[in-house]
DNA sequence: ATTTGAATACGAAATAATTCGTACAACATG
DNA sequence: CATGTTGTACGAATTATTTCGTATTCAAAT
């Protein structure tokens, strides 16, 4: 039953999100938008060479600059990561984690009732 | 800057929901409480004794069999990993979460109302 | 008292994740 | 074409996390 099991690492998750946010992208590229202070070039090349072999990004090998893509789709992404937040933090309780998140970072006027015209299409 | 940083594993976030359900515990409640297969009674145990170290957990040891209690907070400790994951993942858009949390997770239809009640009491 | 069982303590192995060093290939340009 | 620059490859060191093995302590029951 199990569809694929998209475990991205923290470091990995970052990643994704520049190739999601550019659509493609260079190693140094990646690099530079993350701008980590604290690790070199060589570690973000190594994180995108483990998302290669697993399969969650795709790379045009064909110039000598490598060009990469992710292959894992955001909404999946996301999906698996917040579901497991439900389940390992709010025991279950997908509405626990919404109130939490609002009452929170406090979502603006606009923001809320975006939400509330989405939950009244969920009915 | 940060006042104090939360930011227990994951293992160690199945201790602190136990805690946080039953008030306090032992180290033999805990671990039957987890049900965990997997792993023995003595790694329950030097979690347990880690959350101690780190000052999360406080514990009385008059008796021989120790019971343990949270210290930090449960809604603290929520909104510290509710926000990673909002910035981290949804780029700063609590609304992009809660909705990826509701369409994902179908809530029910009386979660949903919860829902909106707590959204009108916002405005 | 002695044995037995349940508990803690804690070092260390096993596993996972990140970071780096360094070798080598491709390319530019003087 | 020789030299510097930028890139990839990849093993290995480092760091974080989980798991376990074993010694020891305490208390209850024989």
């Amino acid at each position: 039953m199990d569809n694929q099991n998209i475990k991205p690492t923290e470091g990995e998750m970052e990643i994704l999100q520049v190739l999601w946010q550019k659509g493609n992208a260079t190693v140094r590229e990646v690099h530079e938008a993350l701008n980590k202070k604290d690790s070199g070039y060589t570690t973000t090349l190594k994180l995108m060479q483990i998302l290669h072999e697993k399969g969650m990004v795709e790379r045009d090998t064909t110039l000598k600059t490598h060009i990469y893509k992710a292959l894992v789709s955001r909404e999946k992404t996301e999906k698996q990561l917040v579901n497991k937040m439900i389940d390992n933090v709010f025991n279950g309780s997908a509405a626990r984690l919404v109130m939490q998140a609002l009452g929170n970072h406090s979502a603006s006027a606009a923001e809320i009732d975006e939400i509330k015209k989405y939950l009244d299409s969920l009915k």
